[in-house]
DNA sequence: GGCCAGGTCAAAG
DNA sequence: CTTTGACATGGC
């Protein structure tokens, strides 16, 4: 067994499940994910409600609005000159591609969906893989800068490349849907309680020896 | 006041 | 192909 693996038993073991992603349904799983970008999760909730009680919580109220109306709501998770623009566009994609199915829009390989996603504006790989994991059921491993570097700092990898990171964990943690949400969402809790920044005193962490801040780990 | 947050994209080097 | 800058708000 890999240590990706083992890292994940001891964070699951001390944080216990965290059932991300925090959406109710698909649709607020992508807005979301879209929102999420360079901001806190905190705005992106307060962007998603102000949506929902406009009513543009919705593949095509969100398609038919005007930027300005959408750039109102959302403005609290910053770049507000991209976002709206990108979001509406996205769902005017999702229209015409599915005609707003979602469940038919992601019923195709994760390869060919994840593709399609990429050629989306504002949606980059991590962007993609989160949609795929948290609002298609497809089980890919989402790589976040948390990923990144906690996984670094320990040692699973050495590369800063976005598909050799995922590989590392794809190939030493089962191919599972649940293990893989509940593995990203455990690195994003870790890191926002003990690993946040260089923390000198990393006693109680879950990774231990494993989480060395500010210092290199000999192998 | 400065730095950072669950990135992405276009322009340089 | 790798590095760098811009984007923008709110919280600590």
């Amino acid at each position: 067994m890999g240590r990706a693996r083992d890292v994940y038993e001891r964070l699951l073991d001390h944080y216990g499940p965290q059932h991300w992603w925090p959406a109710e349904t698909a649709f607020e799983a992508i807005v979301g994910a879209l929102l999420m970008q360079q901001t806190s999760w905190q705005n992106v909730e307060v962007a998603i409600g102000n949506l929902r009680r406009a009513g543009l919580l919705d593949i095509r109220a969100l398609a038919e609005a005007p930027i300005p109306v959408i750039r109102r709501h959302v403005r609290i998770a910053g770049l507000y000159r991209t976002k709206p623009a990108r979001l509406r566009a996205f769902c005017r994609h999702l229209l015409d591609r599915s005609g707003g199915d979602l469940a038919r829009y992601f019923a195709r390989p994760t390869d060919v969906v994840r593709a399609d996603l990429l050629d989306q504006n504002g949606v980059g790989p991590e962007t993609a893989d989160s949609i795929l994991l948290y609002a298609g059921g497809h089980p890919i491993f989402v790589v976040d800068a948390y990923t990144e570097r906690i996984g670094g700092r320990i040692g699973l990898f050495r590369t800063g490349e976005y598909r050799a990171i995922q590989r590392t964990f794809e190939q030493h943690v089962p191919r599972d849907l649940t293990t893989y949400q509940e593995y990203h969402a455990l690195l994003v809790r870790h890191a926002k309680t003990l690993c946040r920044r260089a923390n000198p005193a990393c006693a109680g962490c879950p990774v231990q020896s494993l989480c060395d801040f500010g210092r290199r780990r000999k192998r």
